[in-house]
Parts: structure tokens; sequence; C-alpha cells
DNA sequence: GCCAACGTTGGC
DNA sequence: GCCAACGTTGGC
């Protein structure tokens, strides 16, 4: 199983939304980057993300998983973009932010450190368990 | 709200 | 196929 993280201005869709959608989940639509589509097609049912709150909040809120593998994005016509659908699963016991991922040595390369543009980041096994330990959460 | 970093577009 | 111009993202 794989892990990645999530990023959305929680002023246009953040985690109350995705928990108000219960287990049915949502299309992770409107992704128009490459790297970010790409990472999507790569996820498996049942693979585990971060759920980020950007440019207000700065925070991972919470876990969701893949409920849904790729598909076309309903939201354009265009056959380029392709996107997953996620679940959220449950929040973070206390909320991880940017400056604490960017004030721990082990968390240097993450992609969310080293790229924070990338909207659809993959995380690795390592980064999760820290954050999870961070989060007060279980892996 | 600013602006640096990055990705995409399109003229040549 | 290069690269300048442009648009967008997201931390600050």
């Amino acid at each position: 199983m794989a892990y990645w993280l999530f990023k959305s201005e929680p002023d246009v869709w953040g985690w109350d939304d995705q928990v108000a959608r219960g287990d049915a989940g949502e299309e992770w639509d409107g992704i128009r980057n490459y790297q970010a589509r790409n990472n999507m097609r790569e996820m498996k049912i049942g693979d585990q993300g971060f759920f980020y709150h950007s440019r207000s909040g700065l925070e991972i809120v919470g876990i969701v998983e893949v409920c849904k593998e790729s598909h076309p994005d309903s939201t354009t016509d265009d056959p380029r973009w392709d996107c997953v659908d996620i679940r959220a699963v449950r929040p973070m016991n206390r909320p991880v932010t940017m400056a604490e991922i960017k004030a721990d040595p082990r968390l240097a390369d993450m992609v969310l450190v080293r790229n924070s543009r990338l909207s659809v980041q993959p995380v690795t096994e390592e980064e999760w368990q820290i954050i999870c330990e961070m989060g007060e959460t279980a892996p």
C-alpha cells in the first residue's frame, strides 16, 4: 500500500466538506497538473493519504483513503485529466503544521517541503509514520 | 495581498 | 525544439 498527500484550500474544499461526504467519498477533481494526475493514476483502492489545508491553515488535518481508482475527471471534457475518489477516514488528533514539518530534519526531503506547489504528492512510509506520531494518531 | 517558484503556452 | 512570456499556486 502506498501513501499520498492531498492539498486543498479549506475555503474551497476543506476537511469538514470531505467528512460530510461520508464513506461514499468524493472525486478529487479539478487537478490540471500532469505530475499530480500521474500520481493519482498510480493510486490503488485502500491507499492512504494525508489531507492538507493550503494557503489558510497550512496543516495536515486528517487521513483519507482512496475509494475509487483513476477515472476521467467529470468536471471537464478534456480527456487528459483523470482523478480518483477519496473518503475521510479519521481526523488527526492534533493537526501537524507546515512549520513543524519544516522544523523536523527527518522530513526535510518531503515533497511538501521541496515542491510546495505540487497538489497531489507521494509520501514515504517513514514520513507517514513520523507525521502520524506527531499527529497523535495510529499510522 | 505580495511575490517567488513553477508549469504551460506559443512564436520563432 | 528553444525559451520568453504568461498564468497559477501557495507560503509568508
